[in-house]
Order: structure tokens, then C-alpha cells, then sequence
RNA sequence: GCGGGAGUAGCUCAAUGGUAGAGCGCUGGCCUUCCAAGCCAGUGACGCGGGUUCGAUUCCCGUCUCUCGCUCCA
């Protein structure tokens, strides 16, 4: 179907109206940029993140190069801290990032960095600075925080001020000693962390697209300098490839690679993995993830200090006395290759997706109104979710087709059995087809109804949710046939 | 923060200066041998504070929240 601004409301719609997602607080008016997700939702995410986490962590072969890997490598995963000593966020360049000073004219309504004025000029008279034209009504200069500040330990003081994180990634550099140290990995290796972070972003907007509270699902691959382009190339099609294999195989999904002014100064290379939302103009495109090849930023950071470029180098932004103006915590994170006997600061290449912005991606591809013949024949509308079954919240609904004949009883055996392996609903409510076009909504890939011939021969219809085609089924079989089904998606 | 739009039931909408109706949904029951539309019953709303008024959901003011556009990005 054709999907456009329209489209993004009825999927807002069905995620309020089925469970997905809901707007934060509601109850007491809302709260713009955060979001909750319901019963169904919950599921789904999970099921998001537990795809992320088998096919790039658990699952992953240490044994052998995947397809277009240039060797082999292995992966681990961690789960470090929301809040963290503030100095990470100093060395890393995100206080400096930012916490910038805003002014505002209030005149033409233009906002500048306070650093910036000087260099910028008055929208109403280009040849004169901000604040010079006898009209301009600048504000002061205002603190302008995308970090969430908060305060370790119970007294409210300057020097017990701490950050809610505003990307995991920081807490995977922070611990690359200590996994390197403990866990027997070798470069080249990934380690691998999914969680929360957050942001005062100034414009929460487009449902969950852009929340100040989101889930990253972010991987750091440390490697050796010479390596990392081979890397960063396996990473971007790899990443690209599992959206894909999930179900974002349309012509909405693209990977762009970034130009040299585009990106960061210390990157030698970023890909965006983007998709066309509903709510994104024609053209236009939104970031599901970044994979950008970082060099040894990152690490050289937390040893040396907050880094800025001068000419074509890196090195340590001083202050005015010549001290690091954010000192590094001057441990040693280089890394002592034995096959080479050779030591040096591993490059990185990070591919950091967004959690919520992948569900999202996946719900909106899913999001489909199509036609079904009624009892007479006649189109009758509906409204589907086609989610790979990897991700539907619910696997298999069970029904009795009608609520006699002992059919709920067979039908409730069937429900617990299948219930000890996915997660399965049952239902009696209601006529069968409006029982199948509520789990067709929540994206429930199978639903097996008995009926009357069950009592009769043992068989149950398996009714798909993509085509509606229905096929009879031995219940002793059952398990085995969706089990097949599933792993053939 | 600035500018625009909007707040009546879970959703979509209606009406009214005399405290509100409907459809869908949801719940219970009846009916029903396969794709939301049968029958009965039930559930449930005027964002908030103030003003005008005998009386405000309605008019006025304020406020809050959401939402759209601008500096942010997973």
C-alpha cells in the first residue's frame, strides 16, 4: 500500500489501540519525548533486541569469517551503567558537545551559539552581527543542556553532579580494558551492549522516532588500524543485511554513506542506514543507525583527554595554564598483539542502532490495509500487521470455532501445550472472523482453530495471517508443523 | 524558547447559556460448523483555574498538556 503522513497516524492509532505503544504519563496529560510500551509492545521490542542480540552476540561464530568478513572474529556483550563518573562524558566530548550557551534574539526570532555570534550575522541586516541592529533584543546567553543532569547521593551539590548517559558506547570504551583483561578475546573483537540513553533533544518529534528517553542496540569492534577499513565495509553490509533479513526489504530502506564534510572530524568513514517513514517527506529519510568507523578516537580519549583536531591530528585540547581541559583517566587502553608483537590503540568501528527506531521501522513496513472476501464473497476490508515472525509479539492464537461441543476445551489443551515454547493467545470471544482480524492487527502470524472435525479425526486448521489460506493440521503435529513454518520465515 | 493548531467516552465525531448523544471498541449473556456488520444488557467524557451569568461544556481571560515548523540525532 501506499504510505504516506496519513498512514503514520493509523499506525499510531493501532499501537495505541492494541497495546503497543502508549503516550508516557498519560493520565496526567502526557510528556512529549517519552513513550511506554504496552503488553503487546513489550513483546515485540523484546523481540527486536533478542534478534540484535543472537544474530550479532550469542549466535555469532568465533570459529570461522562470516560471509564478507575479513577474518574471523569474536563478539561479547556487556551491561554497564546509566550514570557514570562525569569525567567519561568530559574525556568523550559530549559535556563540551553538549552543554552549549544559547542566545536568542527575540526580535527575529533567530537563536545563536554564544560562542557564535561573532562569527554569525543579523538575519534582518546580514551586514551587521547579531545584537548590533538597533532592533535586536538578544536574551543572555543561555545554558542549553542535551545531557540529563542529576545528582549522586542524597545532598543536591555542584560536585555530586552526574549525567544520565546519552549513548551506551561510552560504557563499552570505558570497559575495553577490563573485558580484554578478563574474557581471553583477541583483537579483532566486538563487544556488544543494548540499553537506555537519553537526551534533551529540543524537538522530540515523530512519535518514538525521536524520544529523550530510547533504547541503542550499539556494537564496538576493535581491530588493528589497517584492518578497519575491511571492517567498517563488513559492518555497514552486515548491519544493512539485517534489516533486511527482518523484513525492511523494500525500496524504503537505504544505506548512505556519508561525504568527508558530513562526517565526524576524527571518522574515516560513516554509513547511515536509513529508512523512508510515513512521516518523512518525499526524498526524505530517517536514521535507523550509524556505523561509523571511529579510528582510536575513542580510546585515546579515555587515556589522553578530550580530543580536538588540529591540521590533520588529534591531539589533546589544553586549556589556558596548558593542562587538559578534560583529562583522560591515563590508563594505558593500547592493546599488545602477540601474533605480531606489536602494540597499538585498536581502531574502532561502531554500528549503533537505534532500539525503538528499528521497532518503529519494522511496525511501519508491517503496517498494511488490504482486501478479504466476507462470507458472500464481498472485499471486505482489514488492516494487518505482515511482521516477520521473528518479531510478532504472539506467535499462535488458538480459537474454538464456536463455544459448545467441547471444542474450548480441545482448544485450551492446545493453547498450553504451544504456550510452553512461544507465546500464544487464546480466544472464544466473538464470531471467528472478527477473532482472526484482531490477531491479524497485532501481527500473529498463525491461529489454529478447532472445529467440528477435530473431535472427529484429530485435525485443527492453521489459518496464515498473510495470505489467509487455512490448512488442516494433525494436532499431534502441530508444534512441528509452526515450528517448521517459523524457521522457514 | 518563539510562532501556528488542538483539547467532549478507549477511538472517531455530534449537540447545547439550563450539567451531554451516537457509531465503533470493551465487558457479560444468547445465537453461530471459518474471515470484523444478529439479539439482549452493561461500561464510559466536557484538561485545569478564574471571570461574566440566576446558571458555563458552551462566552471571556489565564494556565497546562499535546501537536506542527526552527538549532539536536540512535
Amino acid at each position: 500500500m501506499q504510505k504516506d503522513a496519513s498512514t503514520m497516524e493509523k499506525v499510531v492509532a493501532l499501537c495505541k489501540r492494541r497495546g503497543f505503544i502508549f503516550p508516557s504519563s498519560e493520565i496526567y496529560g502526557g510528556i512529549g519525548g517519552f513513550w511506554d510500551y504496552g503488553p503487546l509492545g513489550v513483546e515485540f521490542k523484546r523481540n527486536v533486541k533478542e534478534a540484535w542480540w543472537r544474530d550479532m552476540v550469542v549466535g555469532h561464530d568465533d570459529t570461522q569469517a562470516p560471509a564478507g568478513a575479513p577474518t574471523a572474529y569474536e563478539m561479547v556483550g556487556i551491561d554497564s551503567t546509566i550514570v557514570t563518573h562525569p569525567q567519561v562524558w568530559k574525556a568523550s566530548g559530549h559535556f563540551d558537545l553538549f552543554y552549549d550557551l544559547f542566545v536568542d534574539c527575540k526580535t527575529c526570532k533567530a537563536r545563536f551559539r554564544a560562542d557564535q555570534v561573532k562569527d554569525s550575522q543579523c538575519p534582518r541586516k546580514p551586514s551587521k552581527l547579531p545584537g548590533e541592529h538597533g532592533e535586536c533584543a538578544l536574551t543572555d546567553p543561555r545554558e542549553f543542556n542535551l545531557m540529563f543532569k542529576t545528582y549522586i547521593g542524597a545532598l543536591i551539590d555542584p560536585t555530586a553532579e552526574a549525567y544520565l548517559r546519552p549513548e551506551t558506547a561510552q560504557g563499552i570504551f570505558v570497559n575495553f580494558k577490563n573485558v580484554v583483561s578478563t574474557s581471553r578475546v583477541k583483537v579483532p573483537f566486538g563487544i556488544a551492549q543494548i540499553g537506555k540513553s537519553f537526551r534533551n533533544e529540543i524537538t522530540p518529534r515523530n512519535f518514538t522516532f525521536r524520544s529523550r528517553e530510547f533504547e541503542q542496540m550499539e556494537i564496538e569492534f576493535f581491530c588493528a588500524p589497517e584492518e578497519s577499513p575491511a571492517w567498517y565495509q563488513y559492518w555497514r553490509d552486515r548491519r544493512m543485511a539485517w534489516y533486511v533479513s527482518l523484513g525492511l526489504a523494500s525500496d524504503r530502506l537505504r544505506l548512505r554513506e556519508h561525504s568527508p564534510e558530513e562526517r565526524a572530524h576524527y571518522s574515516c568513514g560513516t554509513a547511515d542506514i536509513e529508512y523512508a517513514f510515513p512521516f518523512c517527506a518525499e526524498g526524505d529519510y530517517g536514521e535507523l543507525e550509524g556505523v561509523s568507523h571511529r579510528s582510536d578516537f575513542d580510546l585515546r580519549s579515555h587515556m589522553e583527554g578530550k580530543l580536538i583536531k588540529d591540521g590533520d591530528q588529534l591531539v589533546v585540547e589544553r586549556d589556558a595554564s596548558g593542562a587538559p581541559k578534560h583529562p583522560g583517566s591515563g590508563k594505558d587502553l593500547s592493546y599488545f598483539d602477540e601474533a605480531s608483537q606489536r602494540k597499538f590503540v585498536p581502531h574502532v568501528i561502531e554500528p549503533s542502532a537505534g532500539a525503538d527506531r528499528a521497532a518503529l521501522a519494522f511496525l511501519c513496513e508491517a503496517y498494511d490495509e488490504d482486501s478479504i472476501p466476507d462470507e458472500n464473497g464481498v472485499p471486505q476490508e482489514r488492516v494487518v500487521l505482515h511482521l516477520h515472525p521473528r518479531l510478532a509479539p504472539v506467535k499462535v492464537a488458538v480459537f474454538p470455532l464456536v463455544k459448545k461441543d467441547g471444542q474450548p476445551e480441545v482448544a485450551a489443551e492446545i493453547y498450553r501445550s504451544l504456550k510452553q515454547r512461544w507465546n500464544v493467545s487464546y480466544d472464544e470471544k466473538g464470531s471467528i472472523g472478527k477473532r482472526y482480524r484482531r490477531q491479524d492487527e497485532s501481527g500473529t502470524p498463525f491461529c489454529v482453530t478447532v472445529d467440528h472435525q477435530t473431535a472427529e479425526d484429530q485435525t485443527v486448521t492453521v489459518r496464515e495471517r498473510d495470505t489467509t489460506t487455512q490448512t488442516r493440521v494433525a494436532a499431534r503435529e502441530l508444534e512441528a508443523y509452526i515450528a517448521e513454518r517459523l524457521r522457514a520465515a
